[in-house]
DNA sequence: ATGGATGCTTGAGATCGTCAAGCAACTCGA
DNA sequence: TCGAGTTGCTTGACGATCTCAAGCATCCAT
């Protein structure tokens, strides 16, 4: 791993400094309210040009054409769900459905300007989440994000 | 000696390819992949018991009794939002509402046994955070522990 | 004691989410 | 090539979530 070493040093300094290690309740609490507070945030920022949180989501996975039954994966719903969502967008001008060349049951939907400037000032303006990674220096960044990537596997596997 | 050359080895290639610290913006997509993650496992728990996402979430909240508005505030939502949750949360007997001694105007809600036995069982099923958290030593976790909590201060700021 | 705040509920209206059903288009084997 | 099964998307029905405005009961402060 990139993040091995400075992770490795730093483990060491906390380790150090804390005593008590913490329960995996009290862990699990902590993650659970950060989660919680940052999708607050997200919303805060999203209801500000008008977007439902849900609806910013869509557009923030949209870094290029994503078909309707992809964006269903990505969001983790229903297909069906994903059409009226879709259709609230595209009726404000912030997507486009695409025919797809090669299936012409598909769907792509693509991000309009529009659409992407709205989403990066969404990223842009989520004030407490900045602030909050702002309170920690380099060294603590790099540290956190090599400890965030090895949960990344346990995470993602599909119970 | 076979293991020495292997951390030796693996000890020069660290340093060697220097990690780059992430920039934010990748910080901020992990934290954001890892928080859908543990929602999208939280939801998965309580649909095994029959519950939406959002009943689980207020009955996570019931230590003690709570009233309405502290929990609208809790679940930063419209307290005749809260209404809703909690007669369908009481009418399957796991929450109950109960008058204030102090304030008539008050209802406070407690969670029933059953209640509190079936939030329980819905954190012990969260499977893939569980497992997620299982992959870090104990060392691991107090350092993660640590810069949570140094995020915390920024989080909880309101906009 | 009364006017203004506070706590909760109700009703209207929009979004979100699932399921079942339907149509169009694709795939693959006979 | 043809037809059966699969896949992608939409529609409609229905319930849950969410906000706002309005209403009632209760508190609180003057």
């Amino acid at each position: 791993m990139f993040y091995g070493l400075k992770l490795l040093e730093y483990t060491r300094t906390m380790t150090a400094i804390t005593p008590q290690p913490p329960t995996k309740a009290q862990l699990l609490e902590l993650v659970a309210a950060l989660g919680t507070a940052q999708w607050q945030d997200f919303a805060a920022a999203a209801a500000r040009h008008g977007l439902t949180s849900v609806q910013a989501k869509l557009l923030a996975q949209l870094k290029g054409p994503v078909p309707m039954r992809g964006l269903a994966t990505l969001l983790v719903c229903d297909a069906s769900n994903v059409t009226g969502i879709v259709d609230r967008l595209e009726s404000r001008g912030l997507v486009r459905r695409e025919p797809d060349p090669r299936d012409r049951r598909v769907k792509n939907v693509v991000a309009t300007d529009e659409g992407l400037e709205t989403i990066r000032r969404v990223r842009a303006e989520m004030q407490a989440t900045h602030s909050a990674l702002d309170a920690l220096d380099e060294e603590e960044r790099t540290a956190l994000y090599g400890l965030l990537e090895r949960l990344r596997p346990g995470m993602e596997r599909r119970a």
